[in-house]
DNA sequence: TCAAAAGTGTTATCCTTACACCCATGT
DNA sequence: ACATGGGTGTAAGGATAACACTTTTGA
């Protein structure tokens, strides 16, 4: 086996809660990032266990529910060790539910919706997508030449719509249009490093990099993370969402008992959308994944709301709802 | 870094048509097994492309569409080469329309279902669920203590159902049992490979192990393939299945033109299930994903059909199909 | 008494499922 | 004539979307 193709492999884990109505990940601050460290065959029986205990080490977390996501492994990953080893990260989440603790972990707990601000609509259309997206997508998609135009307008009417028509799991290809565009940071970071060594060819036109206007508008648009850690971020964000139509995976994100209103709370921390409060509990229901316990819960305000908890004898994971092929019967 | 983090990297593909009504992958022969070949950062740009560069190397074929799957670094795939480089590999599944080819190629077409026999419904249940599975994974639930016992029954419920109420897309599941029951060849070939080294725990007792009875039945369980590839094929069945309900990935598996019955043989191939004509035709018109050339194909038997082609405006990709949450309308 | 949240009930509409039946072609 | 597949129509039942309305609590 050549030297060369010897590589080291990355663990990353977006860590994921839900407080209240709000989607929290777990970071590590300074830089701002994800937790994340080397996969060890030695120390570690298998790639999640390597994980596991690289959280617990840098964030005081135990995980419970962990899933793949994805593997990383392209060029631009590598410029800060182009010479020596070669690194592919392998991308995980994990879905934990909300727990008051005194202790103070090294991780910090901070809002999902910091880095996508304009990922939540649960109170209406965000105005950074009508006052700054908008417009200034539409002004990226005209700077270029005729051939291109015709692909960013493509790509911006599929996954922004008509920025009122929002299809919610989109998220990482609208990251990586504005990513494009220069209107994340991270965008402007990396075209710096890049302008600095010739061997890389950019991606965009230089006269476009120095466009003071982008550079100064991204800083609005969301909090900046270490390397690609923001990319994997909407990779995960992405994932879940296209997930929860399907899976009943938001029981995850529940202590054992529940009330109707927190899975609904929950839904829309991950959808970040609004539901039709007596429709989402009939569409619960009518889905047979919870049963009432016989307590109330009266600790909010208002009449005091059913207990439920999850059926135990369906995996959360394995239960499909709604498939809808037209099958025949098998006689 | 530590020399004992250097890994290599394997990257192995599924590569998938359908050919009239029946699925395809493509092997390599002797021993019988899925294209793969480590990456190699120095002269593949991404692992995708070092992928498509193997995969030509090794069958001849050129990939257009393809998706990641999953990266395994479990430790059992790396009992071959204990002490030494550790291996990592990342599964990925390409789709392609059939084509005639009259070159010979290396590499070579064979059935999907000739690896998991039991996963075609499409003529009713298979004998060998009732007559062989069924009876068998009954017999190993009960041969085990009581705690380990209700947990084996729950699984084969979930995932085999009652063997009459089948979920397709629990591909991945169903081998993993048959897997730990002995009832397919790999087990034994892993089984009797770990049983010459004392350093790992066996996960059965030894005198499973030596029942003739299992290991003769898992001849008749399909081809074993190398390695753990056969569990790779089961991941991307089972993930292609478990998407085409809900994205129109049938279409990289046709050609430009097409019949409604072509695209309904496409569909029954991913599924392993029959599908009701006339239902089906609905479906996918009202999906919207075909328009009408006004062409006709009378080359088969019967009368001639109308021939579409996939809406070209729509990425086949990005289209999702029945998503229901009951959201709230944006104001 | 009022605000807040729980919970019930009721429409119109659409989609799904399951049939029955006719059409066009080659042999 | 008949086998084979293409294609249309329809009726019953269920799910969905959008309402209006009542109930129970704490402040």
């Amino acid at each position: 086996m050549k030297e060369e193709n010897r590589i080291t492999v990355d663990l990353t884990a977006v860590i994921y809660r839900i407080k209240d109505s709000e989607p929290q990940i777990m970071t590590i601050p300074s830089p701002l990032s994800l937790p994340s460290g080397a996969f060890d065959p030695e120390n570690h029986r298998t790639m999640e266990l390597g994980l596991r205990s690289w959280v617990q080490e840098q964030t005081g977390q135990k995980l419970d529910y962990v899933e793949q996501i994805y593997t990383y492994g392209n060029w631009h990953r590598n410029k800060s060790n182009r010479q020596g080893s070669r690194n592919v990260t392998v991308g995980y989440y994990a879905l934990m539910p909300y727990v008051k603790t005194d202790m103070s972990l090294p991780g910090r707990w901070m809002n999902l919706y910091n880095f996508f601000p304009w990922e939540d609509f649960r109170s209406g259309i965000p105005g950074i997508v009508t006052d700054i997206i908008e417009p200034n997508l539409i002004k990226w998609s005209k700077d270029c030449d005729p051939l291109e135009r015709k692909d960013r307008e493509e790509r911006i009417r599929l996954n922004f719509g008509d920025f009122r028509n929002w299809d919610m799991s989109k998220v990482l290809f609208r990251y990586e249009i504005l990513y494009e565009a220069g209107l994340v940071s991270e965008a402007h970071r990396d075209w710096d490093d890049w302008a600095k060594d010739a061997k890389y060819r950019l991606p965009i036109s230089s006269s476009f990099i120095d466009d003071m206007n982008y550079r100064n508008l991204s800083r609005d648009l969301g909090l900046p993370m270490a390397g690609d850690h923001r990319r994997i971020l909407a990779s995960m964000t992405a994932r879940i969402r296209g997930k929860i139509p399907y899976k009943p995976i938001a029981f995850k994100l529940l202590p054992k008992e529940f009330t109707l209103l927190a899975v609904q709370h929950v839904y829309e921390g991950i959808t970040g959308m609004q539901l039709h409060k007596q429709n989402f509990r009939r569409y619960i229901k009518q889905g047979n994944f919870v049963i009432e316990t016989g307590d109330e819960d009266a600790t909010g305000p208002g009449r005091p709301a059913a207990v439920y908890s999850f059926r135990s004898d369906v995996e959360a994971e394995r239960v499909n709802v709604g498939l809808n092929l037209p099958f025949k019967r098998i006689e």
